[in-house]
DNA sequence: TAATTTCATTTGCATATACAAATGAAGAAA
DNA sequence: TTTCTTCATTTGTATATGCAAATGAAATTA
């Protein structure tokens, strides 16, 4: 029955290297980021496209800057990622001296309720995996550690 | 002073996005992520490379698909790793049969002590930033919720 | 105003990671 | 034994991400 993971499969918390913040984190984050990617992937973007669209659709006019430090992400990756939802013609870059805004096409802006379903999607489904109160304590939690935690 | 950071500088919990898990675990593995590839620089090796190097020398003979299990990576990634090990003659590869084993070679073993002195390095730093009573329980409730996810 | 510094963004390059398909071998079933 | 299935690993390809250097413009200083 059980299939192709028998060396593989394990608890993280069985593993010898679990109690070390490196490995719980990066752990966490593939899983979610798999959980995540399998919601936004009916609209055919990442989930990183897909809330930096929604950010875009929220706050036309914002500057890649701003998206970098609302996702957590380095402003390079906010470029390519900016690069790649422009290709897709859902949004348009403007420059005007050192300041460049992001703003929504209307193929964007088409895909709102789209990006607020796969949202909420992919939140039911974490609330089918994990009671909602403890990943709420859990996300308070990870915020408060992040903060701390150098550029 | 403060240099480079005015649009991007933002504490996570500060986001309009920091509520969600995928911001979150995301944000907090990137920055554990750097913080413990400085730490690893000095034996120019990734944090991911040092691990498993380590579990090499802990463990001789151990096959990819159990570092993967145990270090929760996909075990393409863990070929890749291996690779990287085994162009630096720091591991080699025997397969017999369906069985792949990864061993430690001489240079490997003399990287242990640095090895040792990275991780609790890593861990002192870590100790520097956030007490080490609530880093252990956000580690316990990460792998709590991380077990919950499908692979 | 000219030179310098700062800032926001982009580019070039490198790393980390995964999925899906391919490989090669072992075990089970016919 | 021949075939089919399962398994562990590897390979091909793709995504996500970051650092450091480059760019171009604004702000500050001299």
């Amino acid at each position: 029955m059980k299939k192709g993971l028998s060396l593989q499969a394990m608890k993280c918390s069985e593993s010898r290297y679990s109690r070390c913040m490196y490995f719980a984190s990066g752990a966490l984050a593939r899983k979610i980021e798999k959980l995540a990617m399998e919601t936004w992937r009916k609209v055919s973007l990442s989930p990183s496209h897909g809330y930096l669209l929604m950010m875009v659709l929220d706050q036309p006019g914002i500057q890649p800057g701003s998206v970098a430090g609302q996702l957590q992400l380095s402003p390079s990756t906010v470029t390519r990622l900016v690069e790649k939802l422009e290709e897709k013609k859902l949004v348009t870059r403007t420059t005007d001296g050192k300041v460049t805004r992001i703003h929504p096409t209307a193929e964007g802006k088409a895909l709102y309720p789209e990006l607020e379903l796969c949202i909420s999607q992919f939140h039911e489904k974490l609330d089918g995996l994990v009671d909602r109160t403890s990943a709420d304590h859990l996300i308070r939690q990870i915020n408060q550690v992040t903060d701390k935690l150098p550029y």
